[in-house]
DNA sequence: CTGAAAGCGCTAACAG
DNA sequence: CTGTTAGCGCTTTCAG
């Protein structure tokens, strides 16, 4: 069985200097001589020595870890959300702790607690709700946090998101443009914020037109209920258009219509999504959808949350980035039409 | 500024015990009186207290997180994977501590050196090859690793993945068997096991039937790269059937046949792939596939990595689950077939 | 700039 | 069973 760690004590020894003068050179903000530091490295790099990040955030209160609390890893939206996430933090010195919860509620008390367990720096909630005893809990304990694709009434909780409503209507207008009038929508969960802003700028949109909704149903943000979804609306008086509330359910919603309904899209059927998730650039589906910037939303977030754990802001901020419609072959296009 | 946490001396305090007596009624495998208990958890319940994991992990030397090596979220079969294996450790109170690596190599030495700093009780490597040094790196530091979809010759690393020598073989017998003699392999990126291990086994079921590889191109597990190959493939003689090494690949090269060249699938050409993502079953594609078992690797994975971590075991296992041939409609299936 | 000393919050012997 | 006593490895005053 071999050694578990180099300490710094060995390593002080081992250069001849104290063991503070380790811990200095190993320290970001601290003060050594070059001369020191460097019979510190050099004895550091004999014994492969390296500062035990744990000890470290025992005392300083800094444990250099983010808890991500995420629910739904199938739609592609966020395991490339992840992804950057995580490359971003780790660049600034940062690593994701992740916690599976599931998306509606219910477990999501607990697994705050075990995250809280952890002395986590910060918080990033992907996908799910938190409830304002929450929050609140975190705000006590001092950890930030934020909310990525998912935004709250709250007003102490920084969100970030895109502009769901703004999308919403600009997928009315679109629609309305291509001269349809017989719109249908299939949503996702309620209880997810970018449903019910999604939706409402949707119907803002419909209604300035003096459109009424044609019909509606629920998904759920799964596919399975997607396809549902779509058999339900499309058995008796067929919608032209629907706005699928994400990329993820409408390409069940477009499988649906072409293979068991045998519809043709955008022919007899116009599908609009929210996301622009990678599938919906494959030819296949060649999916019209609006974009969340996922780039700018993970900035966004990074910034945030390190503002608030390095610099102790308490500014809580919510931020809605526009996302542009892309503009592809699943929805009429209508004439004369510039981006 | 709110406090940051409460300790165990606290709620000793307030319980009227010894601060040794609050930490045995909360470690699992430690005697105290019912009665003690009683008072511990109700001052605890009052105050809050839940205990410091960190502060554990400095001492007991467990610091309950598992370090993930991971590169490659594009795939879904991997944000799968890792939902599956964060859920499995999660109930047995364990994390994941997320690391993002080069898919080719390159970052992976600072990366585990950056994971061992957070002094994590096990490594789990996905889709990242380990060099020897690293693995000697972990092995002297007492940390234990394996390797899930990747497997190496290193004979101290723990491996698990689906039989994928098995699958490359089941793929060439069913092609074989429905009559194809011209065909192809788009190939992913030869530094992966599971790449080499597919190959081979589908060129030797092939020797041994005394058909030769008609063609074969680099895809790199990408999907760009796919659709390239399948260009370069299918600019002259082309091939009745390809064996494409992910389902990933599989689908950028079925649309590329179809919305390209212009082929029908399975008519003009047979495609098979190679993990059953779940685009995989969505009657688009439609695509004949092996399947790799998640669950029971995940199942594998974990308990490998904690019998090395709770009971020392220092044996190292090498799993390779055989995983199903699912036959869909992307490829002319054998007259009287049968699974 | 540098060393000595005091803990961070907790577990694990060690005596009682 | 329970309290007392050492530390885990490190950062951070505090003197010099």
């Amino acid at each position: 069985m071999s050694k578990k760690h180099v300490t710094s004590a060995e390593v002080a020894k081992r250069a001849g200097v104290s063991q503070s003068a380790v811990s200095r050179t190993f320290t970001p903000g601290a003060s050594a001589s070059k001369k020191t530091a460097e019979k510190v490295r050099k004895a550091a790099a004999e014994l492969g020595y390296r500062p035990n990040v744990l000890a470290r955030a025992m005392v300083s209160g800094k444990s250099r870890i983010i808890g991500l609390v995420v629910a739904y890893l199938e739609n592609q939206f966020y395991p490339d959300a992840i992804a950057k996430l995580s490359n971003e933090l780790q660049k600034r010195g940062y690593h994701l702790l992740i916690f599976m919860a599931e998306q509606t509620s219910g477990n999501t008390e607990s697994v705050v607690e075990e995250i809280l367990d952890y002395q986590v720096d910060g918080i990033i909630a992907a996908s799910v709700a938190m409830s304002s005893e929450l929050s609140e809990r975190c705000r006590a304990a001092n950890v930030p946090m934020v909310l990525f694709n998912r935004s709250q009434d709250d007003p102490h909780m920084s969100a970030v998101t895109s502009d769901n409503y703004a999308g919403g209507r600009k997928v009315a207008e679109f629609l309305l443009a291509a001269g349809h009038r017989k719109i249908g929508h299939i949503a996702g969960w309620s209880g997810a914020s970018t449903q019910r802003d999604r939706e409402a700028g949707f119907i803002s949109a419909l209604a300035e037109a003096g459109v009424p909704l044609h019909s509606r149903a629920e998904g759920d943000f799964s596919m399975e209920k997607a396809a549902d979804a779509t058999r339900s609306m499309f058995a008796s008086d067929r919608p032209e258009a629907v706005f699928v509330a994400n990329d993820h359910m409408a390409l069940a919603v477009m499988d649906t219509l072409r293979f068991e309904l045998g519809l043709n899209v955008p022919e007899d059927v116009s599908v609009v999504g929210f996301d622009d998730v990678p599938a919906a650039g494959w030819p296949t589906y060649d999916l019209t959808t609006v974009r969340q910037p996922a780039n700018r939303m993970v900035a966004n977030t990074v910034e945030i949350l390190l503002d608030q754990i390095e610099n102790e802001s308490s500014e809580t901020r919510r931020i809605a980035i526009d996302g542009r419609l892309i503009v592809r072959g699943s929805a009429k296009i209508p004439k004369g039409w510039a981006q």
